[in-house]
DNA sequence: TCTGGGGTCCTAGGACCC
DNA sequence: TCTGGGGTCCTAGGACCC
C-alpha cells in the first residue's frame, strides 16, 4: 500500500529492513561426535577419512578447535593432518617412533553422515520454529528470514534465544549473524567463531565489511583473492571504494555482484531451497590407475549408486555425465544429454562406460559419474497433471492395457475419461 | 596443502533455428 | 553464394562453497 513514486513493472514491495539471520554450526562434525562420545570434549579431534591403516587417500572433513592449534585445516590430505597431530591411539600404542609429548597427538573418527543428519534435523526443527521462512544451505547452515519475529533493538536477545535453544535441546554450539542481507548475516555469522553472535545493524553493513580481508567475502576465494590483490584491493572497503568497471570487465556478472556486496548491496530474499539440480558420486583410487578394469568396475558401481540415488528421490535425469580426474590433477568432464528425461539404471551405466571409453588407458586418479537436467515429477507433476487433466485416469499407464506411455495422447486420454466417468 | 566428496553457478564456443 | 541478428540448447571447464 506504500505510495510514491515506483518504475512501471518494478515489484518493490516491502524491500526495506529485512532482518536475515544466518545460522552456522560449529565443526558440526566434531560436535556430533562429541555428543554421542563426551569423553572426546576438549581434546583435539579430526573428523576424515582415510586415515585408517591400509587407507591412503582422505581429507579432514572437520577439525575441531583444539586440532586448529596444532595447524589441521578441513580439506586438508588426512597425511598432513597425521604429521601435525599424530592420533592419541598410535601414541598409547608406543607406536610414534618420535618422542612426541601425549599432548601433542589427537583424536581420529571416520565421517558418518547418517548420524550427522539426525542431529541436523532436531536443529532444522528449532530454526523452523524460530522463523516463518529457512533456506537450509547446508547440514550445518542456514537462513532465516526472521523480520516478523523480531526487531532491530532486540535482535540480539533474540539470536541468543536460538543459540541456547539449540545447545540446550540439541547439545551443539552454532555462531549467528544477524543483518539486513544475506551476504552480511553470512559473514557476521563467521566474524565470531566459535560460539559467536554478531548483530549488523541497518546502515551499518559498509563499516563492518571495510576492514575485513577480500576472501573474507563470499564467493571470493583464492583465485579471486590473488587477482583482487593484483589489482591492489585487499578489503572489502577497498572494493567498496573502487571503480566498479574494472571489477566487471575482468570478472564478469560477479565483479559486478563483488562490488555490490562490498557495499552492503545485496537484494535476495531469504528463500527455502528448490529441487537438486545433479546428483553425482565420485571416489578416487589410491594412486593413479592406468588399467581399464578397475576403473570401468568403479563407473559401474558409481553409475548405481546414482542411479539408485535418483530413483530413490523420485528424479527423472535427461543428462549423464562422467568425470576422470588424470595425474597432476587435471579434471576432465563428458556429458551427454537424452531426448527426455528417463529413470533408467542400465542406461546410466552404458552411457558412463561409452563417455569413460576415451580415459580408458590414460592414468586416472579419480572417477565420477554423475546425472543432471533432472525432474521430479512424481511430485510436481502430478497433481499439476492431474489438475490438467481433471477426470482422467487416476493411475496413469498401470491399468493400461499396453501399458506404454506412447498410448497416452489426447485420445487414449479421451477415452480413459469417458471410462472412468 | 599435491588434492575427498557432493554440490552450485557462470562462461564461452558451437550448433541450430528463425 | 559470402553472410545480419537474436535466441536457445549443449558441452567443457573453472571457481567456489561446505
Amino acid at each position: 500500500m506504500s505510495d510514491g513514486p515506483r518504475l512501471p513493472g518494478v515489484e518493490r514491495e516491502d524491500d526495506e529492513d529485512r532482518i536475515v539471520c544466518h545460522v552456522d554450526a560449529d565443526c558440526f562434525y566434531a560436535s556430533c561426535e562429541r555428543l554421542r562420545e563426551p569423553d572426546l570434549r576438549g581434546e583435539p579431534l579430526v573428523v576424515g577419512m582415510g586415515y585408517e591403516p591400509g587407507e591412503t587417500v582422505g581429507a579432514v572433513a572437520t577439525a575441531s578447535y583444539e586440532a586448529r592449534e596444532f595447524g589441521v585445516e578441513s580439506a586438508q590430505a588426512i597425511s598432513t593432518a597425521l604429521e601435525r597431530l599424530p592420533r592419541r591411539t598410535a601414541y598409547e600404542a608406543g607406536k610414534l617412533d618420535d618422542d612426541r609429548e601425549r599432548a601433542e597427538t589427537g583424536y581420529y573418527r571416520p565421517v558418518d553422515m547418517d548420524y550427522y543428519e539426525l542431529v541436523a534435523a532436531d536443529v532444522r526443527e528449532i530454526l523452523h520454529d524460530c522463523a516463518n521462512v529457512v533456506r537450509e544451505v547446508s547440514i550445518d547452515e542456514a537462513y532465516l528470514d526472521v523480520t516478523d519475529r523480531t526487531a532491530w533493538e532486540v535482535a540480539d536477545g533474540f539470536a541468543r534465544h536460538i543459540k541456547d535453544r539449540i545447545r540446550r535441546e540439541v547439545g551443539v554450539t552454532v555462531s549467528v549473524g544477524v543483518a539486513p542481507t544475506m551476504s552480511a548475516a553470512k559473514i557476521a555469522s563467521d566474524f565470531d567463531k566459535p560460539d559467536g553472535l554478531t548483530v549488523v545493524q541497518p546502515g551499518k553493513i559498509r563499516d563492518f565489511l571495510a576492514p575485513l580481508e577480500v576472501d573474507l567475502l563470499h564467493g571470493v576465494g583464492p583465485v579471486t583473492a590473488r587477482e583482487l590483490r593484483e589489482m591492489g584491493l585487499e578489503t572489502a572497503g577497498d572494493v567498496a571504494a573502487a571503480d566498479p568497471e574494472p571489477l566487471v570487465e575482468r570478472f564478469g556478472e560477479r565483479g559486478r555482484e563483488l562490488y555490490d556486496r562490498a557495499r552492503g548491496e545485496d537484494d535476495r530474499r531469504v528463500e527455502p531451497k528448490g529441487d537438486p539440480k545433479s546428483f553425482s558420486r565420485e571416489s578416487a583410487f589410491a594412486e593413479p590407475v592406468t588399467e581399464p578394469s578397475p576403473k570401468y568396475e568403479q563407473i559401474e558401481t558409481l553409475a548405481a549408486a546414482v542411479a539408485d540415488r535418483a530413483q530413490r528421490e523420485g528424479a527423472l535425469y535427461r543428462t549423464i555425465g562422467v568425470k576422470a580426474v588424470t595425474p597432476p590433477y587435471d579434471v576432465n568432464t563428458r556429458e551427454r544429454s537424452l531426448p527426455g528425461p528417463v529413470d533408467e539404471p542400465d542406461l546410466v551405466d552404458r552411457i558412463a562406460r561409452d563417455l569413460f571409453t576415451e580415459f580408458e588407458t590414460d592414468p586416472v586418479r579419480k572417477v565420477g559419474v554423475r546425472v543432471a537436467n533432472l525432474e521430479f515429477a512424481a511430485a510436481d507433476q502430478a497433481s499439476l497433471e492431474s489438475w490438467e487433466r481433471s477426470g482422467d485416469d487416476p493411475e496413469p499407464s498401470s491399468e493400461s492395457p499396453t501399458g506404454t506411455a506412447a498410448s497416452d495422447d489426447r485420445t487414449a486420454g479421451q477415452s480413459s475419461l469417458t471410462d472412468f466417468s
